[in-house]
DNA sequence: CTGAAAGCGCTTACAG
DNA sequence: CTGAAAGCGCTTACAG
């Protein structure tokens, strides 16, 4: 029956007296097959332990009911991924579970356009981009060979070029800038990251054009995520070394442990949080939610963005056509002590 | 050249003059192929952008390249990853990163034992599962199927029929307890999840027949992993419920989450941490370093334990052997606050 | 050095 | 209602 691995399509018809053709559609539903015959074959292909080979069937449709995840600053986040990086470890939970639920598996890739990556990394029949970089040579890719993909956030260079689950840096920006501005902030300063996405370079140009039109010089430093908390003296000896006349009384950093680093140098060196200073992060981290004072942080909606980019996957992927523009879940405020004055 | 989709091996084929054959063995430095015609072909196939279909070379082979991490309590952990479950998502990255190391793609699934699962589900080359449940019926599955598979933690009613990436829960018990005695417990509570898997089980028997040993009633309480730090008051009113000389002056939870709950409801209630009581965690979550106080948790260190799971994998799906008994790395404490009595 | 043929395990017109 | 045949895109003996 099964000589060295597993039955096959013929060892069944075999098994059932009939031709893989009949057990094909018998176990598929398809064409017509006596009731009878459907039973009996579906009682053999138990029997032998029948199950039918994901690749072949793949081979037929090019399909193969898997879709990848492209963490694209899965490598600036460090070969092990640092503790509180909650946010593309949520999108990844979310989006496996999600992709099950539409039948379809999940694979977590790294970049796939370096030379050497496993042929399984393009096998996938539906592509999510995380972040993309302005001009990512992963979208390059993906686009010239046709492969259907979505981002989550733009590609800078290229927004509206493809599908995006994408609010918009600047607009997530500009809702904590009015909430700092509410709370009493006169003057912002911002901490992105150093990769070259929408979510770093969006948030500068949002708060450059806030600040001048204030007619104030624009305070903003790039740090990489990958520093995590140790940015926290650099951050604020850059802002309150010069001229006090030119110190930030709201410190905004991207990421959350760029924020928790900041509020813990500020209060360290004096700096009393919020009363002298608010403090906030675009994406929270754990401990902005347990420091002392808590840190108040955007909430992205990580896992909702995550199952739309699912769904709009799985439509490409079977060809189907998608809504457009996609509504995206909007960003909100998890407004903390870090910002909130007596 | 190519009519629809993308083009096949026979499009390079045309279009460099050779055959099939010729432009397989070329590019992949099979057979003996004249240099200048490797040239060529390789030179058209990148011309007519061609890339070697990941699925039909699995048919040949009848491996993908595809490895699948089964994360057991994914749906215990909610639909959703509450915050602050780093074990399993940490894995995950890990297991990501060094799969695409060793030149395969990593799939997140859930339980593939449920019907109605995408085929892809079981089309990885090799299964790592992650905390398996007693009995586990992914294990028989798999083994069934005769699909090579790793645990990480063992199924605790098959110890040893499996390879397994595995200290032993009871093992990394005793190092806490030893550290909780050390710091002066006398009477140590556990405080363990509901799955039944070996950490939730090992834990108890460890704890268990540690208390027998010094003619101690055994206080174990088991409380669901999803239910995180809500869990405090509960388990404060169960152990503190009754007869005095019955209370603990030590808690241990298995989860981080429960300790951090556990922790603070002491505390609002009056029960100094660590003074009166001391707190412990298993597996450390992102609070357990910043709360106040801050507490001690045993670290699984589930990035190595995840290469190494990947490694055994690869080995196993290349029909490999491995090296028995595994190595595994050793747990490991992190001694805070909540258990250092001045 | 190169290629025709068979085959991997399925599905899908098509014919009976 | 059932099956023989072709084909999905590759690889791999084998023959020339």
């Amino acid at each position: 029956m099964q000589q060295s691995g597993r039955p096959t399509i013929k060892d069944v018809a075999r098994a059932a007296g009939v031709s893989p053709t009949t057990v094909s559609h018998a176990l598929n539903g398809k064409g017509v097959v006596r009731r009878e015959t459907v039973e009996r074959i579906e009682r053999v292909a138990t029997e032998v332990g029948y199950r039918p080979s994901a690749i072949a069937r793949g081979l037929q449709k090019s399909r193969l009911g898997l879709l990848a995840l492209v963490i694209r600053p899965f490598h600036s986040l460090d070969t092990f991924l640092p503790e509180g990086v909650d946010y593309f470890l949520r999108v990844a939970g979310a989006a496996s579970l999600s992709a099950m639920e539409h039948g379809y598996s999940m694979m977590l890739i790294d970049d796939p356009t370096r030379p050497g990556v496993p042929f399984s990394a393009l096998a996938a029949d539906a592509y999510i981009v995380t972040e993309p970089f302005e001009n990512d040579p992963v979208l390059t890719l993906l686009s010239e060979q046709r492969i259907p993909f979505v981002t989550l956030g733009a590609d800078p260079a290229r927004r509206g070029e493809f599908p995006a689950i994408d609010e918009g840096a600047d607009q997530q920006t500009l809702l904590m800038i009015s909430h700092l501005a509410e709370a009493g902030a006169q003057r912002i300063a911002l901490v992105t990251g150093t990769d070259r996405n929408d979510w770093n370079l969006g948030s500068k140009r949002s708060l450059t054009s806030w600040s001048e039109a204030r007619g104030q010089r624009p305070l903003v430093l790039a740090l990489p995520e990958a520093a995590g908390e140790r940015v926290g003296d650099a951050v604020i000896d850059h802002f309150f070394g010069g001229d006090p006349s030119e110190h930030p009384d709201a410190v905004f950093c991207l990421t959350g442990r760029h924020a928790a680093g900041v509020a813990e140098a500020a209060i360290r060196r004096g700096i009393r949080v919020p009363e002298d200073l608010l403090v906030a992060a675009g994406s929270g981290a754990m401990q902005n939610r347990t420091s002392s004072p808590t840190v108040t942080t955007l909430d992205l909606h990580p896992e909702e963005s995550a199952q739309l980019a699912v769904e709009v996957a799985v439509r490409l992927a079977e060809g189907r056509p998608i809504d457009t523009p996609i509504a995206v879940p909007a960003a909100t405020l998890d407004i903390r002590e870090s910002t909130t004055r007596a």
